[in-house]
DNA sequence: CTTGGCACTCGAATCCAGTGAGTGCCAGGG
DNA sequence: CCCTGGCACTCACTGGATTCGAGTGCCAAG
């Protein structure tokens, strides 16, 4: 009974210092919540939970803030879903179906996201590594260049100019682009890359370095990682409503949303989408975002990830507003990946 | 002659400004510059150069600080190029120099301006308009859904799937395929368009349904200027380095920066890359960006400008700095357009 | 035209009380 | 055992007064 009404404390103080930004007392807790007791009680509940370690006080005889352990339990135990509104329901479904390609979802996305939580949103684009093979399209630019494109399950396409030691008939290029294709087809990328490797042995002696010099930049583009590390991030001018400690927290933020292998530690595996991450101050990797937090989660056709989105925000964030935003347009997203 | 050396008082006055961020007052001028006169006799410079509007004063009894006014006559006559280091520029012929694709020496480049600058940098993406078919690949997804692939002369590549009223035979494909890349190989886009918009005259009256549906959506691709609006932004870390007008001024920079209609209109026309774009404070169309400055340029192969790219910084920057490595940049990624 | 001297201005820093929100503790009552 | 009102205490914050000093403007002399 007790132990209840000492979680309500904690709960009320986590909603007010989010609301107001300003270490919370006890008077005002009654005035602002039904807690049904005196302050003075109430004050005996803050010693002990800051005895436990959950809320601390910037100084003697100021208010208590939340500590990360406290944040920590309140989305743990504390916090009930906050269902979001019909508008946002529906800016999310009408903005998304809007989309033309897959940047474009992401690009959409991202700005969803970062409207929805008023938070740093962070998209990374579907990895390469899990997609299969669609569709391996060889177009001639004249000379001896070669146009190849790359169509991944995922709608992803990557393209690469390679430059071959000698010029290729039409002919040999229509063979090629057949081979290539069964060689591939619906194959996941590692798997399609091993096969390719295989298949200059198909060609005459005499023909084969410029299959090769082919084979090479194809499964370059398969193998190359880069584009596993594209993210998107948006809404950063969002950053700059934390008014308070600035310089402190907002100078490494922007450095992080510039590193993108950063960003990608941050955002974590990708989870299935039905799986919210929740990272809270220096429970993160790096020292210097110990004043952030994270809500991630993954997308991807069916239930499984292909990649990871989320926001990036103070720790002093709306996290019950944040995780329903985040989870819902992760779905969105699944969603219109499936279709798509 | 005296004409002269208030000339040199407001360059030194910029440059130190600049460097400390703070007012400047006559006698900090004489230390550290070799002006060869007393303190007073700067003095008296100075009221002379705020009486013209050069300078001000942010209240009575404190140093001077340059107007947007100042900084105009800075640039247009004072500034001498300052050349880049030998080690600045081995970092951009080697950075740009790997490069793979179009999207990566965009992403490069943005990077490079933003460290050489330490300013916020942006790349345009070379526009869709002006840029030729290179060439138009259709491939069969299976069922009745194609891919395009649209090939431009800049390497841009767009793709769009689309979902044909009813199937077509490989061999339709294969006739479509030629007829379209006969009649815009080569074309600018807009007369591409044109082209194709007759292209289904061309077929039997009874299989014009699926043609038509193919070239709508490529016609769409050709027009969308989406992509002409697509700009990359890096680099923002360095708006944390103004310590000094913080809110005031970091919040709309970041602002302009998430909005990239606002961010072109900022680059302005792209002007060919031999001609340098500076605009100064108020002389932008943003009330809000009132403090910050815009150091601009155009790229493209040859001397024809495909679009824009530059630097956005506080007022207060170091101008021959910037100018020299937005000029360097552009003309490197022009070249590498050139060869590409 | 330049220069040294000098009075003057005004923001920034320092100091000092006063204020008040908030706490911890304690004794009394349900 | 728990809640509550009371009370002394702490300490950041506010605002006014004071000082300090960088920097200016002006003037008379060279």
């Amino acid at each position: 009974m007790v132990e209840d009404r000492k979680l309500n404390v904690l709960r009320a103080i986590v909603e007010d210092y989010v609301a107001t930004q300003e270490p919370v007392g006890s008077k005002a807790l009654v005035d602002r919540h039904q807690l049904g007791v005196s302050p003075a009680t109430v004050r005996n509940d803050m010693a002990a939970l800051e005895e436990e370690g959950f809320i601390t006080q910037p100084h003697t005889s100021a208010g208590r803030i939340p500590t990360d352990k406290g944040y920590r339990l309140f989305v743990d135990r504390l916090s009930t879903v906050k269902p979001l509104s019909a508008a946002e329901k529906r800016a999310i479904t009408t903005l998304l179906e809007g989309a033309v390609d897959l940047d474009d979802v992401v690009q959409r996305s991202v700005r969803l996201l970062a409207q929805l939580t008023r938070q740093v949103a962070v998209v990374q684009y579907p990895t390469l590594s899990r997609s299969t093979v669609r569709h391996v399209e060889v177009v001639p630019l004249g000379g001896s260049r070669l146009l190849l494109v790359l169509i991944l399950s995922t709608g992803r396409v990557e393209q690469r100019v390679v430059e071959l030691p000698e010029p290729l008939s039409d002919e040999a290029v229509a063979e090629i682009r057949t081979k290539v294709n069964r060689a591939t087809l619906g194959e996941r990328l590692a798997d399609a890359a091993d096969k390719l490797v295989q298949l200059p042995d198909e060609f005459e002696q005499d023909s084969r370095a410029p299959i090769a010099a082919l084979v090479a930049s194809l499964v370059e583009a398969m193998s190359d990682h880069r584009s596993d590390e594209r993210v998107l991030v948006g809404g950063t001018a969002n950053l700059a409503r934390f008014g308070d400690g600035f310089d402190t927290s907002i100078r490494p933020m922007l450095e992080a949303l510039e590193e993108h292998v950063v960003l990608l530690r941050l955002l974590g595996e990708a989870t299935s989408p039905s799986t919210l991450t929740v990272r809270i101050g220096h429970e993160g990797p790096y020292e210097e975002l110990a004043a952030t937090s994270v809500v991630a989660t993954g997308y991807g056709p069916g239930d499984e990830a292909l990649a990871s989105l989320g926001i990036v925000g103070p720790t002093r964030m709306d996290y019950p507003g944040s995780m329903a935003a985040v989870r819902a347009v992760a779905r969105y997203v699944s969603r219109i990946l499936d279709e798509g």
